[in-house]
Parts: structure tokens; sequence; C-alpha cells
RNA sequence: GGCCCCAUCGUCUAGUGGUCUAGGACACUUGGUUCUCAUCCAAGAGAUCGUGAGUUCGACUCUCACUGGGGUCACCA
């Protein structure tokens, strides 16, 4: 059997970090085995819909290179899960409730997890699910690798059709995963506690069910909680403008929850999809270190072109776009082995585009003879080094006051190679104008 | 609080009963290359495998308890 997976968010934001990890788990679960990728938007509840969210979504995902076969809206189908739902109260295993109060949370965690219109018989209102009592509710976890159960007498009457016609998630997760053939659902450890609700309504829809995992939470270094919109920086696309390269994020995301064998950790998309294992997943919740993350948009920034760099650098710096092409070539070569971000970049090249203020404690003692012996070196075309051998000067001294001259700061470019890009003239300038 | 998941260096992990006095990577320290920084190379430090029982000739690997961490308890997904 064909194996089909879907990634299913809601419309409600742009893509995060974990929902971008699990779309590539997903992708690559699929891929693996030659199958289908879905993408289903869960747009069911219409007071949290963002408007533009969905090609928000659709946008950030192609920059990874996750494409998807086939493109479902929940919204379009309402006639079905409105039929499964009344087909469920008919066969006794649903029925409808018109209780006003609706938010159980307000009364305190009720130990009474039965609903009392479930004997009532109405015949309109929300229908909600009726649980059955002294079962256990079983399923084997493909991502834990192990069988996860519930007495279903723990478990609630979950809404399954709100009265506005809508169905909620656990109604249409069942649809549409036996609708659309799903082969594996794939989904975040917080959908793990309804577990139980999703098995009864798939077990009294029909139909064969998926397979289901539940990936790890991915957990802030800084509090261990579970990554938060509110406390931590979570957006693919906050990654992405002027710091990380799409490869490096998703190689990134891909080992915060699966590990290969060997332990290899540098992955091309198309590279982790023909590796990807299934048993490769992890059963514990990893952090989201960002020291990893830069060293890895590190390795992906050498390994990419001179030509493909530069474009990058044009994207985040309109005076270096600005600049004649040979140019730009030039600074880019300087600076492909020296950043781990691409935000690096504008930090270590401020100087080619403004002079420096420059702080002459930084100085050393002899900057004056360094700095006129500097001069007319550069206007006699002559290599720096061999004045610093004729004079008898300390190398590293000679070259750090020529360095603060020219940029103001400590840590640079290679100096003989920027005072070239600078152009004799403005590098004598600056000279000068400290003696 | 109920229910559920989890537990190997600071971090990500390899490890599926003996080859582990626990391996790799990031981060860290030191040395080399070098005009600084970085890259690259080399070396080093860093985990009594959460605790306690049990099974076994033998446990990081199996079982149980405890502790700790995380998640979840909506007509939201």
């Amino acid at each position: 059997m064909k194996v089909r997976t879907r990634f299913a968010p809601s419309p409600t934001g742009f893509l995060h970090i974990g929902g971008l990890r699990t779309a590539l788990y997903a992708y690559a679960l699929a891929k693996h085995e030659k199958g289908d990728f879905i993408l289903r938007i869960e747009d069911t509840d219409q007071k949290r819909e963002v408007s533009g969210a969905v090609e928000a979504l659709q946008n950030t995902l192609k920059k990874f290179g996750l494409n998807w076969d086939e493109f479902y809206v929940q919204s379009e189908r309402l006639e079905k899960y409105k039929k499964a739902g009344e087909l469920l109260v008919k066969e006794g295993h649903a029925f409808y409730c018109d209780c006003k109060s609706k938010n159980a949370k307000a009364e305190g965690y009720s130990t009474n997890l039965k609903d009392p219109c479930r004997d009532k018989n109405l015949t309109k209102g929300a229908i909600k699910l009726k649980v059955p009592e002294g079962k256990t509710l079983i399923y084997f976890d493909f991502v834990h690798q192990k069988e996860i159960s519930w007495d279903s007498n723990t478990v609630y009457d979950a809404t399954l059709l709100k009265s506005d016609g809508y169905p909620t998630y656990h109604l249409a997760v069942a649809v549409d995963d036996l609708d659309m053939k799903i082969t594996h659902l794939l989904r975040g450890h917080d959908w793990l506690p309804s577990t139980p609700i999703h098995l009864l309504v798939f077990e009294y829809l029909g139909g064969k069910r998926p397979e289901i995992g539940h990936l790890t939470d991915i957990l802030s270094s800084e509090t261990g909680k579970k990554l938060s919109k509110r406390r931590d920086s979570v957006f693919a696309e906050q990654f992405l403008d002027e710091e990380y390269l799409p490869e490096a994020l998703l190689n990134f995301v891909m080992l915060l929850g699966w590990a290969p064998k060997d332990n290899r950790e540098l992955f091309t998309l198309s590279e982790f999809v023909e590796n990807f294992d299934i048993k490769g997943f992890q059963d514990a919740n990893p952090r989201f270190f960002r020291e990893k993350l830069d060293w890895i948009n590190g390795q992906y920034i050498r390994q990419l072109s001179d030509e493909d760099l530069n474009s990058k650098f044009q994207d985040i710096n309109s005076k270096f776009a600005d600049l004649e092409k040979k140019k730009q070539l030039e600074i880019t070569k300087l600076l492909k082995e020296r950043i781990k971000k691409l935000s690096d970049f504008n930090l270590l090249t401020k100087f080619f585009f403004e002079r420096p203020v420059v702080d002459k404690k930084l100085l050393g003692e002899n900057y004056k003879e360094h700095l006129s012996k500097i001069i007319k070196g550069i206007e006699d075309d002559r290599d720096l080094m061999e004045i610093v051998k004729e004079n008898n000067f300390k190398t590293g001294d000679f070259f750090m006051d020529l360095r603060i001259a020219i940029t103001g700061v400590k840590f640079t470019p290679p100096i003989n190679e920027s005072i070239d890009i600078l152009g004799k003239e403005e590098s004598i300038l600056r000279l000068k104008s400290l003696l």
C-alpha cells in the first residue's frame, strides 16, 4: 500500500519551528517510500483564523522544499463532517447536547467526565462523543515504538461537531485521515492525551485507521518548557530573515527528535529522505540549542558557491548590492570563512561603507611611525610586510595599528585585501586623518 | 490534582545483556596555521549512564518503585 502522510496546520499564524519539524518528518516518511505528502488546512475554528496565514504557510513550506502532492481545506468539506457526526448519533456512538455552559475548565478539574446530556436523546445542538465505560483504548505509537493505552473511564465526552456546524479537530481528523487514505498520522506530543478520543472515532467511523505517532516536544533551552510563542522566538520566518539559510534551519530541526545510527549530522533534504528511518525517532524531549544551529549554518554558508552567497548578501545589505560586482565578489570571499549568520556580514563589513570613528586608545605607542610608513608604502605600491622587516617592527602591532586606523575595530577581514577593496585613495585618507 | 509521555557528558545524541574503565557532534580549554577575527588541523577536559530494589553468571541496556522533567484536561487546534 502506498504510504501517505499529511501535515495539517491550522491557519492561525506563521509556521513555527515545531510545525516545520512535523512537516519535515511527515514529508520524509512519505517520500522515503515514494509515497504522497499531503497538505491539509485545518480551519474549523472561524474565530482563530488569521487572513493570509494559508499563503504564508505555503510559501514558507516551499522555501524549505517541502512540496506537497495534494492540498485540502477543511472548511470546504463541512458536509462530510456533518454526515459523519449524524451517522455516529444514529448508531448510538454520539449524542446531541445543548448545554449553555461550555467551559469545563471554569468548573475546575471535574471528575465527572460523562456529559449530562448523553441520555437526554436531544435532536439538535452540538454533537458529542458517547465514550463507552470500562473499555481499554490502545494503540501502537510508531514514534515511541510501544503500546499506549487508557481506561475509557478517564476519557471525557468530547465535542465532535460544534453548534455552528463546524467540526472539532477530533471529528475532522478522523474523517479526513480515513477519507484521504492517510497511512501514517504524525503529530505533536500535545495531541497524545486526546488520542483515546480519536481511537474511538476512528473505530466508529470504520475503515483502515492510520498508524499513529507522536513527536517529542521541543523545549526552550532557557526555560526547559515547551517552546512557546509568547516567550521564545519560534517562527521559521524569523530565523530566515537575515540570519539562517533554510537548508541549515531544516537540518538543525531534523536533528531535534531524530538521529541516524551513525550519528551523521549534515543532511540535505534529499539526503534526509534517503536516510530516513522510523527507528531514528527519539523518545525524550530535546532542547532548542542555538549554538548548534549557528554551527550548522556556518557549515552551509561555507558550502555555498561564492556566487550564491553573494546574492544572499545583496539581499540583506543594499549598500553592498550597489557596489560593482567584482568588488562584491572580493568581499564575499573574505567573509565566507568567518561568519555564522548572514547578519554577521553587516557588522564585519561596516567599514567598507562608512568611515569609522577611531578610538585612539586602541592604537599602539608607535602608531604614528607605523601609519606614516604605511601611507608611503601604499603610495608606492609596496608589500607592507617588507616595511615590517626593514624597520624591525613587530608584525602584530604594526598590522593592528593599520587595522584600527582603517576599520576602527580589532576584528576584521584580512586587512591587506580590505585595503585593496577600499581603494588606495580612501585608505590613505583614513590613515592621514590620524596623524 | 487526574490521565499520559520521558530520563546517557552543559546541549544534541550512539549504545538494544558481556566488545562500555560509555563513542561522536556542538559548546568549552590548549596547541598549530595566521596581520586580528574566523576557517582548517591536532589535543584535552567533560557522564560513577536520575535514585533504590529486583531478574541474571553478568545491566546503561529487562522489571518494579520512587524522584525529577514535560505534556494535557474547551462547542481551540
